[in-house]
DNA sequence: CACCAGGGTGGTT
DNA sequence: AACCACCATGGT
């Protein structure tokens, strides 16, 4: 498989910085990782000033509104009864640990199965919170990033996630470089990809194509 | 009308 | 381990 730091170059060439976490505080990244699943971020974006006009994008707070209110603030993000109730979850975990700091101090393994503990948090946002919220070397197995294996693979069997982590942490080794590379998969992989000619734009490879396949196409995408 | 979006959970096979 | 239904809104 061709080393991982070759794509990583020729996105960020390509995309230039992401800037990725957009949000302010590591709780209000948390929080933003929750209301973002299966929704775009520009849905989340718009639950998170709801909340923020409330006063509620802090663990104190949160922890002791009402659910219907939390409902209320982010009805945009979906799933928001779901979402309510694990945000406000998330809100006492927060606090019954001491606070984003404390949890700051933890290592990060520790810190990686305390967030697997919480309700709403499964491998791919635990990571990204480890990754954009504490600054540490996380790798974020999404559903792009499946897929950017898969066609790197060429053809083979699509790679494990297991083996996805170490072909990206054992080639990536700073976390700044781990945050870029993971919002340059997303940004990458949301670009429809072409049929014609094969995505001779990506910069990845001709054999690469990344992208979505295009909607409707005949010949494009899937390989 | 269908499909997708920066997933996770609980149940079934 | 793989698969499934479900959660629910907003955009194309």
């Amino acid at each position: 498989m061709i080393p991982v730091a070759e794509v990583y170059r020729a996105l960020k060439a390509a995309h230039g910085p992401q800037e990725w976490w957009p949000a302010e505080g590591a709780f209000e990244i948390m929080v933003g990782a929750l209301l973002v699943q299966r929704t775009t971020w520009r849905s989340a974006e718009t639950a998170i000033a709801a909340l923020k006009t409330r006063g509620l994008v802090d663990p104190g707070r949160l922890r002791g509104a009402d659910l219907a209110v939390i409902e209320a603030c982010i009805k945009s993000a979906g799933f928001y009864r779901t979402k309510a109730a694990r945000l406000r979850n998330l809100a006492s975990f927060v606090t019954g640990h001491g606070g984003v700091g404390a949890l700051a101090a933890r290592p990060t393994p520790e810190l990686r199965a305390l967030l697997l503990g919480l309700d709403g948090v499964g491998p791919e946002t635990a990571d990204a919170i480890l990754l954009y919220a504490f600054e540490r070397r996380a790798v974020v197995v999404d559903a792009y990033l499946r897929r950017l294996g898969q066609r790197l693979a060429g053809g083979a069997s699509a790679p494990q996630d297991i083996r996805l982590r170490a072909w990206v942490g054992d080639g990536i080794a700073e976390a700044p470089d781990l945050n870029e590379f993971h919002a340059l998969v997303v940004a990458h992989g949301k670009q429809a990809c072409r049929p014609e000619p094969r995505c001779g734009e990506c910069p990845i490879g001709s054999r690469c194509r990344t992208g979505r396949k295009a909607s409707r196409s005949s010949s494009g995408g899937s390989g």
